[in-house]
DNA sequence: CTAGGTGCTACAGCGACTGGAGCTTCAAGG
DNA sequence: CCTTGAAGCTCCAGTCGCTGTAGCACCTAG
């Protein structure tokens, strides 16, 4: 049962130290002991579990979510329905998103087709920012916004 | 000349009254004339330039990238190349985010077409998010986070 | 013995809003 | 004229998932 410090977890796992104090505080991860002098002190298992945390947000899950998972992965006799539900809902945000993607990418990429160039007062960018008529409707049936670039 | 109040401008733009208050705190809206009883009083072209702002924010602009924008909106005889240098900066951020999608969408696919069910021990949601090496590689080369489900 | 790397806690900040508390003002109906 | 309810006002806290900083303590190598 060798111990690791906040700093090898970090560097095992390419998170940051921070964040898995962070993680910790939220209750995703346990309070791991403490050394004599105070530092924490995590085991092989905390290490596992923090790969899986990273890895689901990696994937986009949000930390609800993850802690269901892990919930769920503490328990390995249940059915796993519910993963999979949640794994389900989440692959269908992120075709809402797509599709919502996509959409964005076709108006900016006409925009930017149509302005030649040359001054603001003539610039499709300008022009169609300004003008709702001018772009193309489904863009604007307000899913959730997209992060800003 | 007439005034539109806050509630007027939020039913013509869509935009909630908290927002319209916020985008003049931050500065992106000017601040209007009051009434004799404290109250803002809108014209027109704050309408406009708020309708620019939404659609902006609808295509995925940042509020800074905004600012720039609106900035040369005001400013109809300068080239617009800076204009659509954000646009095309937009455009390929949007481009990357939709790559990295597509990516979790297949492993997410993945994961659920490969779990029939069960029980948790045996489920594969589980098991790839336990398991970096289960998972296709290229959705781990860490751009930046999807936004949580 | 000392330097600097690592760890600790506590808190502020990001972006882009959103919501609430607790107040004032306004417009319509009686 | 009075009341009532909607709409406005300011100020502040919360969202999500971290990230950074200040100001300490500790630990290890030279």
């Amino acid at each position: 049962m060798q111990a690791i410090t906040i700093g090898g977890v970090a560097r095992e796992t390419g998170c940051k130290v921070q964040t898995i104090r962070y993680y910790e505080q939220i209750g995703l991860l346990r309070a791991p002991d403490r050394s004599e002098g105070n530092q924490r002190l995590y085991v092989r298992a905390d290490v596992d579990r923090l790969v899986f945390i990273r890895h689901a947000r990696d994937l986009g899950f949000s930390i609800e979510a993850i802690r269901e998972l892990l919930h769920m992965a503490d328990r390995p006799d249940m059915p796993c329905d519910e993963a999979d539900a949640i794994a389900q809902r989440h692959l269908e945000d992120v075709d809402a998103r797509i599709a919502r993607m996509l959409a964005l990418k076709a108006e900016l990429e006409r925009m930017l087709a149509q302005c030649a160039g040359g001054v603001v007062s003539h610039c499709r960018v300008i022009e169609v920012l300004s003008d709702h008529g001018k772009c193309l409707a489904d863009v604007h049936t307000r899913g959730d916004a997209v992060p800003a670039s």
